[in-house]
RNA sequence: GCGGGUAUGGCGAAAUUGGCAGACGCACCAGAUUUAGGUUCUGGCGCCGCGAGGCGUGGGGGUUCAAGUCCCUCUACCCGCACCA
């Protein structure tokens, strides 16, 4: 065996998997499958450190289980459409399409050196019309399964990009990906009833074991479950037609405390008064140009406009309430109408202290005293309150205690009833782009809104586009809009709006299992192979991809492409953390930042002398130029050291540092693992102490310690008990077929981590077939039992000695012999000994 | 504002879940080999102290024979949501 030489080894094994099929995915009834998958990369058209982190991770649980003998699935495939093209297409011309399918090429070119465990013959993109075609499929049929429907509404409206954003694309008012302020605009979309299933996705939460608990509880937030009171005011002086006003209250407890209404200036009352009343159109329309971004929020003054309407309060139709359009009321939660109560809700207090109006405390304090608020008190579990004032003699324990009474009291008197209201909103899904999946139905003048026939799809997207100028091409195009309408046969126009992606991305993962049937899924496919045992994936989507994803596999359940058991696709998540490297900055002559990569610096200083500021390590970026080429690694250390850096050192879930001298350490440990194990049979004899039974004993702890560390994600674990056995093997003075036996271990054990120099050893140590499809090694439990341990006394809690005692000796005799050690004597000088505590193969602890 | 998390050597971290704190790696120091340098090998490496020894897991308090781990409290930083009635 020459000198380790990744380049060689490397595509030499990738040849061997490939030709032996190796990561073929089969179903086969005779074994446990496996489904591991990492979340499909954008074609962006290069590779970086976080890809290789996060497919490094799934190729070691895919081929650390195939070594367990599951029947592993684990494929590749590309979420392919979306803005960047697009963006590209404007920005150097060319065509989406073209720049797309390039990049995917280049991309697989470089995911292809790293040798990971993949079924490539599953590979799809998104873009592909064999793949779109089954989502317009899909589409279809919810529609008839009424989970989609069209409506006009007011949506987000990205400027730059000039598309509509679901509310989940927007951030702190801003398009997730244009970063402009969105705009507020009125259009017809596409929706999905994701709202219907609030309570149950709220629910099944609780099932997700293996999800981390920070994305279920971002979930949930984001569903946002509360209870409250739903009733309706009865107004004077509003149009006709507004007699009543709906609202909701999580706290119907405070209903006493109320002092005026409220309503959007989006509500309905609000729209019909603008019509017609000059002062309230100039207050609604400031009210919608001061928009939703942040610094617009938190700056915004809480304002209102009497409109002279009034309400009664339902309790006491004597006291009438005020009707104010303020600007803080969302049309999009509740009814979009709410009771103010000053006393006990900061925004209402700072709105009444504005306007002045009255602020009736409603909580009783248990000193009895009454005094003036000055801000708003908002009791749940405070020890001051002593009941509810109207509600006398109902204890208040707790906040909710009193809203549910709240709540039973209401109802009991005929005044609304008790409401569950989510935060989530249905999924608006309609894109005005073209490079996305076509929305398959037709607008016929007859038939209205009709789906397309499904022997038509897929709608292909038409090549002949251009993007010189903003909006969507496909509108724009001569011909592609015309049609016939598949229900009465009349000429008719296509719909030009295309899907969100996070459609593509919602049922990519069903897909895999079958990705070349005629339709949607395979049933039997699908019932083998879901759902997916282990999802890796960043922390960034644990709202929109995974929340759209558990509605569609639900959505997906009601048309028949998913068994009732896929319902959750994902059993277990894993949200990788980030690959960071150091920032290196100068100042140019203006003074603004000069950033310079990684390989440009050597120890602190530029090739020039210049020092250069060093910035603590930040996520990879190619604007602070800390960004590491997997391909330059590749290429000066091979797959194996950049797949075993990024496994060391951090826990998986934690950001991993990118440094050249990790790398570089790396490298050098492979290349010590293959000088060790290239050596076998000329080791020098004079080495003290691991014998053959040593050895035996410690790769039967190797393989204990490795097999828990992978089980528990723990790869960095893995990697540092990777590292002591071999130390211990390269002090080990054994027998060659001990020597053999340790050595082949070792390569099973590195396999799911640095796969080909594990090929390389265990073959070249006389190991059967390819050890990619070596059974994993089990330990013998009786090697793992020590016969002796050292167990350390402790005086006092203090450590003052140790004994080497037989792991099962009796408790009384290992009292007697640790009283009887020279060292404990000494301690103890004569004090006699007040309590012994001996825990057995752990501690001896003496009290004086 | 609401919700969640984290805090251990110069650095990344580990600690069988209440039982020897710092495994493993990086960096650093010393020595050997070789070289022009890197490489390779051996040893050292929490802090104070010549030593015996003392101190030490963000700060303070507590429970316990024993606390990084449990309880109370404070501080700092990070993340998510945010006018959600």
């Amino acid at each position: 065996m020459s000198r380790y030489d990744p380049k060689l080894i490397e595509s030499k094994w990738q040849a061997a998997w490939d030709a032996a099929g190796v990561f073929t995915a089969r179903r086969d009834p005779a074994k446990p499958k496996y489904y591991v998958l990492e979340m499909f990369p954008y074609p962006s058209g290069r590779i970086h450190m976080g890809h290789v982190r996060n497919y490094t991770m799934g190729d070691v649980v895919a081929r650390y289980k195939a070594s367990c003998g599951f029947s592993v699935l684990h494929p590749m495939g590309w979420d392919a459409f979306g803005m960047p093209a697009e963006n590209a297409a404007m920005e150097r011309g060319g065509h989406p399409k073209d720049w797309t399918y390039s990049n995917i090429a280049d991309m697989r070119a470089q995911m292809l050196p790293l040798g990971l465990s993949i079924d490539w013959s599953r590979e799809f993109a998104t873009c592909d019309p064999e793949y779109y075609g089954q989502q317009q499929s899909m589409f279809i049929d919810m529609m008839a399964a009424g989970l989609v429907y069209r409506k006009a509404a007011v949506v987000n409206w990205d400027p730059v990009d000039m598309t509509v954003l679901a509310n989940e694309q927007v951030i702190d008012g801003k398009g997730w990906r244009s970063n402009a302020p969105v705009e507020r605009r009125e259009l017809t979309q596409w929706f999905f009833r994701i709202s219907d299933y609030s309570g149950e996705l709220l629910a099944a939460l609780d099932g997700l074991k293996d999800w981390p608990e920070k994305v279920r509880l971002m979930q949930a937030n984001w569903i946002g479950q509360s209870r409250g009171l739903q009733f309706a005011f009865t107004t004077t002086g509003a149009p006709d037609g507004f007699d009543r006003l709906e609202v909701y209250t999580t706290r119907p407890d405070t209903l006493l405390g109320a002092s005026f209404a409220a309503i959007s200036p989006d509500h309905p009352l609000a729209k019909h008064l603008e019509r017609h009343d000059p002062a309230v159109a100039e207050f609604v329309a400031e009210c919608r140009r001061v928009g939703t971004s942040a610094e617009a929020l938190e700056t915004a003054e809480k304002k209102g406009m009497d409109t002279g309407i009034r309400v009664l309060h339902p309790f006491d139709n004597a006291v009438e309430l005020p009707v104010y359009i303020a600007n803080f009321i969302l049309m999009d939660y509740g009814t979009g109408a709410i009771f103010g109560c000053p006393a006990h809700d900061a925004r209402d207090f700072e709105f009444a202290t504005k306007y002045g109006l009255p602020i009736p405390s409603v909580f009783v304090a248990e000193d009895g005293e009454d005094a003036p608020l000055t801000e708003a008190f908002v009791p749940m579990k405070s020890e001051r309150v002593r009941y509810i004032r109207g509600f006398a003699g109902a204890d208040v324990q707790t906040g909710e205690d009193a809203v549910a009474a709240a709540i039973t009291l209401c109802e009991a008197n005929g005044v609304g009833h008790g409401v569950t209201n989510y935060r989530l909103r249905d999924w608006g899904i309609s894109r005005q782009r073209y490079w996305g999946c076509p929305i398959p139905v037709v607008h016929c003048e007859a038939c209205g809104v009709v789906p397309e026939a499904k022997e038509n799809l897929p709608v292909e997207l038409p090549y002949d586009v251009t993007f010189d100028i903003p909006g969507n091409p496909l509108d724009r195009h001569p011909t592609w809009r015309n049609c016939t309408c598949p229900k009465c046969g009349a000429p008719a126009r296509r719909e030009t709006d295309t899907m969100d992606t996070f459609m593509d991305s919602s049922w990519y993962y069903a897909r895999f299992t079958s990705p070349h049937a005629a339709t949607p899924t395979d049933a039997d496919d699908a019932a083998y192979w879901m759902n997916v045992d282990q999802y890796i994936g960043g922390i960034e989507h644990a709202i929109l991809h995974l929340l759209y994803s558990r509605f569609f596999a639900r959505a997906m359940r009601v048309t028949g492409h998913l068994p009732a058991s896929a319902i959750e696709p994902f059993n277990a998540l894993f949200t990788q953390g980030m690959v960071t490297h150091e920032i290196y900055k100068t100042t140019d002559a203006n003074g603004r930042p000069v950033y310079h990569l990684p390989e440009d610096v050597t120890d602190g200083r530029l090739a020039d002398g210049t020092v250069v500021d060093i910035i603590p390590s930040a996520k990879m970026s190619k604007s602070k130029k800390n960004v590491v080429d997997p391909m330059n690694i590749i290429a000066a250390f091979g797959a194996d050291t950049a797949r075993w850096f990024v496994l060391s050192d951090s826990p998986p879930e934690r950001d991993v540092e990118w440094t050249a001298s990790g790398a570089e350490a790396s490298y050098k440990h492979l290349a010590r693992v293959w000088t060790l194990c290239s050596r076998i049979g000329e080791m020098p004899a004079d080495h003290a102490g691991i014998g053959d039974d040593d050895l035996l004993r410690a790769t039967a702890r190797a393989v204990a310690e490795v097999t828990v560390a992978i089980d528990g994600f723990a790869f960095n674990k893995a990697i540092a008990k990777l590292y002591e056995f071999t130390n211990t093997l390269s002090k080990a003075n054994a027998s060659t077929p001990a020597m053999k036996h340790a050595i082949r271990t070792l390569a099973q054990l590195m396999q799911p981590m640095t796969p080909h120099i594990a090929e390389s050893i265990w073959t070249y140590q006389g190991g059967t077939g390819l050890c990619a499809q070596a059974p994993w090694p089990v330990a013998d439990p009786a090697l793992l039992v020590q016969d002796t341990v050292i167990l350390p006394i402790q005086i006092n809690g203090k450590r003052r000695a140790e004994i080497s005692v037989p792991a099962d000796m009796a408790a009384a005799e290992v009292e007697r012999i640790a009283l009887a050690n020279e060292d404990v004597i000494k301690f103890l000088a004569g004090q006699p000994v007040k309590k012994l505590i001996v825990v057995p193969g752990r501690i001896v602890n003496v009290v004086v």
